[in-house]
DNA sequence: GTTCGCCTCCGTCAGGTATA
DNA sequence: TATACCTGACGGAGGCGAAC
């Protein structure tokens, strides 16, 4: 990971510094190879950064990074929400504001959780993390919640919008099922449910075998919503890999015009 | 056309964690 | 404690471009 601001020899990693300054700050340094559990968490919605800088006062740079869609940079002395598309590039004319980096003028880089927003900091406890990414219901509470179970016994092969929406059948191939087990499971927007499922004869499997094809099936659908999330967290993290290097620049630009500026003063 | 290396996607397993 | 869920790791399959 490059490091953001290298003026004066000086380097301020923007991924290490929320951590420095005991401020909440997403982890966005972490590998993206290497995401751990506990960081395995969806930024995907809204954060904003504030910078206090010390020759102007305190200067608020809001940063507000949405995967897939567009991203807003605002800052205090001038509120005008800039639209980012996709590109990831970020541009803000912020006159007031100065970073330094020698002594530590950078003082603060904090991230303020807004209302929906679901990045969190390692200080934050494994346990409110998981209560903010929402755990999908389990079968048994989705079951219950419907009252009940949708009459089987009948092949449906059904998807979204034909026949009956979302319920879909499997036929299982198994070995131990004279002639194959029959798996129905309703999908709806963010959930899946079985219902029991008869062979040809009527008769329910509930097989050691049967509960195994459950159990990949399940497991199948998990890995895969699991590497949804996981795409995303990533392109999220490219995303403000993007932007913050692209302030970043701009602050270095600043800082060199106003140096100059002062040179001239002096002179 | 064939082979090779690389990449991506997918299914499965194992182990950790949350919950009833 | 049993069950459900999540996710890293592993290996296989298939696509694709380059080299021959």
């Amino acid at each position: 990971m490059e490091s953001m601001v290298e003026e004066n020899g000086s380097t301020v990693d923007p991924l290490s510094q929320g951590s420095q300054s005991g401020d909440a700050a997403p982890a966005i340094a972490t590998s993206v190879q290497s995401l751990s559990r506990s960081q395995h968490h969806l930024v995907a919605s809204t954060s904003i950064v504030q910078l206090t800088l010390p020759l102007s006062g305190t200067t608020q740079v809001q940063s507000v990074i949405q995967p897939n869609q567009q991203s807003v940079i605002q800052t205090a002395t001038n509120i005008q929400p800039v639209a980012l598309s996709k590109a990831n590039v970020i541009l803000v004319s912020k006159p007031n504001s100065v970073i330094q980096t020698t002594q530590g003028s950078l003082q603060t880089l904090q991230v303020v959780e807004t209302g929906s927003d679901d990045s969190f900091s390692d200080e934050e406890s494994p346990k409110k993390r998981r209560d903010i990414l929402t755990r999908r219901p389990s079968y048994r509470k989705i079951l219950n919640d419907l009252g009940g179970v949708i009459p089987a016994g009948t092949i449906q092969i059904a998807t979204q919008g034909e026949g009956v929406p979302g319920l879909h059948t499997l036929t299982m191939s198994n070995a131990a099922t004279a002639g194959g087990a029959i798996v129905q499971y309703a999908q709806g927007q963010d959930a899946q449910f079985f219902v029991p499922a008869y062979t040809g004869h009527g008769v329910v499997v509930e097989d050691a075998a049967r509960k195994r094809e459950l159990r990949l099936l399940k497991n199948r659908e998990a890995a895969r919503e699991c590497r949804r999330k996981k795409k995303e967290y990533i392109k999220c993290l490219e995303n403000r890999v993007a932007v913050l290097e692209n302030r970043n620049q701009t602050l270095i630009d600043e800082l060199k015009s106003l140096k100059e500026l002062y040179q001239q003063k002096t002179d």
